[in-house]
RNA sequence: GCCGGAGUGGCGGAAUCGGCAGACGCGCUGGAUUCAAAAUCCAGUGGGAGUAAUCCCGUGAGGGUUCAAGUCCCUCCUCCGGUACCA
């Protein structure tokens, strides 16, 4: 009578976990046992957004993992801190109230709702007193403020490091212009700031987008156009973190893969800046070993990561957007040039990457003279020149650079080889490139070069850049692909930013801005009937009431900055308000943040690869720089679930009409065999395609350990006879004590499909047992209760334990029970398997040998032949090669 | 193009300090139980040949190293993910 019945067990844990708060994690970790060392566990999983559409199979499948290595933890003694929240602010809610007229709030509440019955129906073991959603006020509050650190802090290149704004000294020449021009300077060192620099609109999302947002021109979010044009914006000076970002990356234990696209997103390189004369017109002379900051009036400064090329230039180009355009524009080109100017600023990425495999380009009028040679080189404008990347100028040597090559083709522009690739070429490959005729980047040995012919391409880098710093034309310089970040929206359902804009007696902004005093925060975002984009850049936030829009601080009267935040900022710093989430007098106490932090697992999708990890790692530094935090970096171990396909092998999506939605899953098997089912798909960082044959294959595993312990033909919950308090035999003990090592192992690797494999055998084993010793069953019920803790604990129960099972002691494994009398070997003619022997597991090599030796078969198959080679590997098998 | 990852039965996947390839599960086949079914239990299940003992072949393709290769080395192919005028 008694089946295994998840539908009844797991409300009854649930429920009892819940009111007993058995998963409360404390304030602090447990101090250290004796002899002991504390042992604390920090696990995250990447908290979700709520979408309407509710859970989904994937969110599981992390949150399972780490599920599971917090359960056994905390067996294992650890004090275990495992939070739950809700990433809530976004898009897709103010979509869904723009259509339907409901408040974003509205919306976002019902569906966190959703999300937070749906995770309790899986057994996670959150301390739900933790929860945080971004879109709290309190949680805002402290949002605003983190904001308010990056607004004061300046970055110290010589100590690379973040400071305050009051430790920034004025430079005199600065200082001498005034109070309102200093003002102005501080405010261009922030690391917040707001610059007017084209930016991706999206007219259809009615907002900007940061690069990272943007896909082949389009909006990773709906698949809009973006068109670039220039607002006032809000930055964030990530690049100035770029440096440790990169270097910082290397001793996390982070998928491989995951820090090749951080480190190919930051970008950097080295190289030099050369400083190139202009040959018509007034030229600041170089100062010999004096290479200026900014480069001296009437001249052209480029950035190049082939230095050792600066003989083969032939010509340069300069960025549509550069600042000489007109200077360099002489009268017989003005007319070409603004047409082509004004194409280029017409473009979209979209047109200037995908379609614009065509380089395209005028021609200035104008002449640079190169400092190596003295030789007087075209100045040319072309798109395929960034203004966003180094100086927004280069020097072009098509016979060693691609693009270059073939700007100079079509253009018929001089192609001078200046390195010879040598032998890594074919004779024929080699003599093109020497005529000019191929390109190659490959590095070589110098021609053409004057004096420096014959030297090696790296050598040739140091030498040619020391040689240009003597004479103060040119120096060593780094650059990043790695841009500012882009940080504000012109939407409504976002953090407003805790700033306002000073207006003078007239009304009109002074151009200055006052920050919202840390006690007035949180700034709330004001009730607005309207919230609806307008395709125009004014934000949502303009249509505020007055009193809101027009706050008086410090005496002054002020507008409000009226764009938000973008989602990111939330998720930036969440797994530090989870530690301390009720704390209202700063973001987190420092002691709690010491204790706990770094986080020591953090499993998510690979998806946040680049974006949420790389944002999150920025402003952490910030935080560290100014004292907040401890630790230079938040994540210690960061693993990647893979994606969960549908059974046919795609993406799930509802177009596709493959998706499974998990409270069907959990109502038919139940959530311990949804999370175990997710758990045996496969390794955890891959994809694996979703199957409803598979799930019902672990349900019929916790079916048979119902059975192994339950009488199931009983009136009533009963245990079944076979179990008892025989002492086990050493076949059991040695099952029990594989599995007891192999599942903890396979934990600690987060190797969950095989442990579970290995618990199947278990079962398989115990099965067919004539006894059931309990001393075998209890350390099985513990191994198996992280992955299904509410068939764990009612069988715990059962077996007369009244308290609960999640803090018992995760069992110990005896290597002397896994000793075996006898090994089986291998015996091996010629590499292939011929016959096995029976030895004694201490025998030694000759004894083993002279038992394969001995064996009828093998004694047969070797009569009369030549033994060239025995091998003999203890415990494993013997190879006999005969001669021929 | 570049960077990262992966190719193993009908399917999901095990096994990589080189040492019995296919653990475990699904599916399939046969059997027990049943009036019958469901459920459950037992046995079998890489391909080929053979009544059988047994033999041959087999981890994307081709070479190589080794007594021994899914595992190491070289060349190549395919798929997935990311990225793309960054000088």
């Amino acid at each position: 009578m008694p089946r295994y019945n998840p539908a009844t067990i797991e409300p009854k844990w649930q429920a009892y976990w819940d009111e007993h708060k058995t998963f409360a994690a404390p304030r602090l970790p447990s101090p250290a046992a004796k002899g002991k060392a504390a042992k604390k566990l920090y696990a995250l999983d990447m908290f979700p957004y709520p979408s309407g559409d509710g859970l989904h199979v994937g969110h599981p499948e992390g949150y399972t993992a780490t599920d599971i290595v917090c359960r056994a933890r905390r067996m294992q003694g650890y004090s275990v801190i495992h939070p739950m929240g809700f990433d809530a602010f976004g898009l897709p809610a103010e979509e869904h109230a723009i259509k339907t007229g409901e408040h974003p709030r509205v919306q976002t509440e019902k569906n966190i709702t959703t999300f937070r019955r749906q995770l309790k129906m899986l057994g996670f073991s959150y301390d739900w007193d933790r929860e945080i959603a971004t879109t709290d006020v309190d949680y805002v509050r402290w949002t605003q403020w983190i904001f308010l650190q990056l607004y004061d802090t300046w970055f110290d290149k010589a100590q690379q490091k973040g400071r305050p704004i009051a430790e920034l000294e004025i430079p005199a020449d600065i200082g001498a212009l005034g109070t309102d021009a200093a003002r102005r300077w501080v405010d261009e060192q922030r690391l917040a700031y707001q610059s007017s620099a084209p930016v991706n609109w999206c007219p259809a999302l009615g907002t900007v987008l940061a690069n990272e947002e943007v896909i082949d021109g389009k909006s990773e979010r709906g698949d809009h156009p973006v068109e670039r044009r220039p607002l006032r914006q809000w930055m964030l000076r990530i690049t100035a973190y770029g440096d440790r970002l990169e270097k910082e990356l290397e001793p996390l234990d982070w998928p491989e893969s995951v820090k090749a696209l951080q480190r190919n997103w930051i970008g950097r390189s080295t190289g030099a800046e050369v400083d190139f004369r202009l040959a018509a017109g007034t030229n600041g002379e170089a100062v010999a070993g004096k290479f200026p900051e900014k480069p001296a009036d009437g001249v052209l400064r480029v950035y190049t990561t082939r230095p050792d090329t600066l003989f083969g230039a032939t010509y340069m180009v300069i960025a549509p957007e550069h600042p000489y355009v007109d200077r360099l524009t002489t009268a017989a080109q003005t007319e070409p040039v603004a047409t082509y100017v004004k194409a280029a600023s017409f473009k979209s990425d979209l047109d200037r990457t995908e379609l614009a495999k065509d380089k395209t380009g005028v021609f200035t009028g104008s002449y640079a003279i190169n400092p190596v040679n003295g030789e007087k080189i075209p100045i040319w404008i072309a798109d395929y020149v960034l203004i966003s990347y180094g100086t927004g100028a280069i020097m072009a040597v098509p016979a060693h650079d691609e693009r270059d090559f073939e700007f100079a083709q079509k253009f018929g522009i001089a192609i001078k080889a200046v390195v010879d690739p040598g032998e890594k070429l074919s004779a024929a490959e080699r003599d093109a490139v020497l005529a000019g005729k191929r390109v190659s980047p490959e590095a070589g040995v110098a021609v053409n070069s004057g004096a420096f012919d014959g030297t090696p391409t790296a050598e040739f880098k140091q030498k040619i850049t020391a040689w240009l710093a003597e004479r103060g034309v040119g120096g060593e310089a780094v650059n990043y692909k790695l841009r500012d970040w882009l940080f504000s929206r012109q939407r409504f359902w976002g953090e407003p930013f805790p700033l306002a804009h000073e207006l003078d007696a007239a009304g009109k902004p002074t151009g200055f801005l006052r920050t919202v005093p840390e006690t007035d925060l949180p700034v709330d975002l004001p009730h607005l009937e309207d919230f609806k984009p307008h395709g125009r850049p004014e934000p949502p936030l303009d249509k505020a009431p007055e009193e809101w829009l027009y706050p008086t601080i410090d005496g002054v009267r002020c507008k409000r900055e009226t764009n938000t935040m973008p989602q990111w900022a939330g998720s930036c710093w969440y797994y530090l308000r989870f530690l301390d989430p009720k704390n209202d007098a700063a973001p987190i106490d420092p002691e709690v943040e010491r204790a706990w932090m770094p986080v020591d697992l953090y499993i998510g999708g690979a998806e946040h690869a680049v974006l949420h990890l790389l944002y999150a790692r920025f402003w952490h530094k910030v935080l560290y720089d100014r004292g907040v935090v401890s630790t230079p970096e938040p994540f210690h171990k960061l693993v990647n679930q893979g994606m969960i396909l549908g059974e046919n092998g795609e993406k799930m999506s509802k177009s596709r009409g493959n998706v499974v939605n998990p409270d069907e899953v959990v109502s038919e098997y139940g959530a311990d065999s949804l999370r175990l089912y997710e758990m045996f798909m496969g390794p955890l960082p891959d994809s694996k395609p979703w199957s409803m044959e598979g799930v019902s294959g672990v349900a019929n595993f916790l079916g048979r350990v119902w059975r192994l312990i339950v009488d199931e033909r009983a009136d009533e919950l009963k245990l079944h006879e076979l179990v008892s308090d025989t002492p086990p035999t050493a076949d059991q003990l040695r099952m029990l004590h594989a599995t007891i090592k192999a599942v903890t192992e396979d934990i600690d690797k987060l190797s969950f499909n095989t442990a579970i494999a290995r618990m199947m055998e278990f079962v398989n084993f115990f099965n067919k047992e004539a006894t059931r010793p309990r001393a075998c069953l209890e350390p099985f019920i513990k191994l198996l209760s992280p992955f299904a803790p509410h068939l764990g604990e009612e069988l715990w129960q059962l077996l007369g334990h009244p308290q609960t099972l999640a803090y018992a002691d995760w069992p110990d494994f005896d290597e002397a029970h896994l000793r075996r009398e006898t090994v089986d070997i291998v015996v091996q003619i010629a590499g292939k398997v011929r016959g096995k022997v029976t030895v004694p597991a201490d025998a030694d090599q000759a004894t083993i040998l002279a038992a394969a030796k001995a064996e009828p078969k093998i004694a047969e198959l070797i009569a009369g032949k030549q033994l060239v080679k025995e091998i003999v590997v203890p415990g494993r098998l013997v190879n006999l090669v005969p001669r021929g």
